[in-house]
DNA sequence: CAATACATTTCGCTC
DNA sequence: GAGCGAAGTGTATTG
């Protein structure tokens, strides 16, 4: 619980501090204005200005500013700090291997370093992912359709593995992809391939293919396929129309 | 410049702290004990810990573990910060609308807090992205191909604007889908989405369909899809040569 | 506001 | 390590 702060020190004083920070595995906070260049799978460089640097032990690094979700720079976990004085600033820098990728650090001022054992408690629960939507498929079949029976989870394909694969009240077999929240075209192009694949596997024929027009047949064997998300936009409807496949509308959680 | 610090202040004194320091726009960093409850898109538990939270002027609020480059729970810009003190304990509220969500931390000791005021700065130049491989092709053309003539980016079709339309040696339409790095499948499903809008959109036949098992036909004018995308996978490679899509390895950026 | 695609996406899992 | 897909993805841009 030994939390270390320094306001305002020299960039020795502020070298020392983080060279022990980094030596104990402590989390750290530092204010300063400084510029930020980056090189690695992109490059990119950042004026002077006062920001927030944020040092873990496990090697990740945020450069912050006062705005947005997202750092502005920084450095994946599994990299290594390395903090030094040069040319009267203090530079912190980032570096890690495969890729190779360098964040630079450098302090003109350095406001307010604070330093913190950080231990336990990332045991994060959380509801309503599509595991979730899952599950509550599996219990409650009848959700995605009357007569539903899911036979496989993770089921492999040549495409990679189907979220839920099952059949339907007429045997027939059925792909079903899951998604939390609202989908775009690109969900139905992960549904279709699945169907091909198993379409292959199955030895049936494309429907798309084999009749000259007909955009759907529904005389022989098929692999249905079902979307199971909360929505789906206008573009996907469009193209899980073509396709022949269906859309349930469902959520990870029960709406209260 | 001002950069307030307390060190192990009381709730009421962190809280005292807080309320200035959002009053006046300040980027806030908090070391301490805490549990953290999110309830919004998904809902979310988090036991007792020591962590940082950094909450920022734009209403951003950011909970690290010692550990990932990702908040363990975080808020959005456009939240609102409150702070309060409830039944001994600190309370941290980060609340936005549409999707409505809330991040409540709570705090059993709070051992640093610090405030500063940060602005400017905020241009960051970044080279190496999909615009900058754009950039590359539209002034060397024949890196994608010999006789390669882009005629208009971001061309619009009903699949959504490509990246490059233009036209082979032989007056081919080509569309030109670009990444910036390795692709999967998906790169090629959204390729072909657009291949797909551009041969309705000047009427042409598609291949695959037509004939009654012919992979590829070249005997008509037909549309190209192009890839330019430093590597690709197999699987993508797979249905690149399904499609009859071409493949360019290039890089945003001229290796060195 | 919805829709779409990019991102130094990150992250976790499987092979 | 590569490949694949989820994520409370975030973010910008366009309609």
């Amino acid at each position: 619980m030994t939390v270390t702060s320094v306001h305002d020190p020299s960039h020795r004083e502020a070298l020392w501090e983080l060279e022990d920070a980094f030596e104990r595995g402590d989390l750290v906070s530092l204010f300063g204005r400084c510029t930020v260049a980056y090189e690695g799978r992109a490059a990119s460089d950042l004026g002077a200005g006062d920001r927030l640097l944020v040092l873990k032990p496990d090697g990740a690094a945020l450069v912050h500013t006062d705005e947005g979700r997202q750092p502005v720079n920084w450095q994946p976990p599994g990299s290594e700090h390395h903090a030094a004085v040069r040319e009267g600033r203090l530079r912190v820098r980032s570096t890690r291997n495969s890729p190779d990728e360098t964040l630079t650090v450098r302090f003109s001022d350095v406001h307010q370093l604070s330093a913190m054992a950080v231990t336990g408690g990332r045991d994060l629960t959380l509801h309503g992912s599509e595991e979730d939507l899952r599950t509550r498929i599996l219990e409650r079949p009848d959700l995605v359709e009357q007569g539903f029976e899911p036979r496989e989870t993770e089921r492999p394909s040549s495409a990679g593995p189907m979220d839920i694969f099952g059949a339907d009240a007429d045997g027939t077999p059925v792909v079903v992809e899951l998604k939390r929240r609202r989908v775009g075209p690109d969900a139905v192009g992960q549904l279709a391939r699945y169907v091909r694949a198993l379409r292959e596997e199955l030895g049936i024929e494309d429907p798309a293919e084999g009749g000259e027009a007909g955009p759907k047949r529904t005389d022989s064997p098929d692999v249905r396929g079902i979307l199971v998300a909360p929505s789906v936009t206008d573009r996907a409807a469009e193209r899980l129309a073509d396709r022949g496949f269906d859309h349930v509308a469902l959520d990870p959680t029960p709406e209260e």
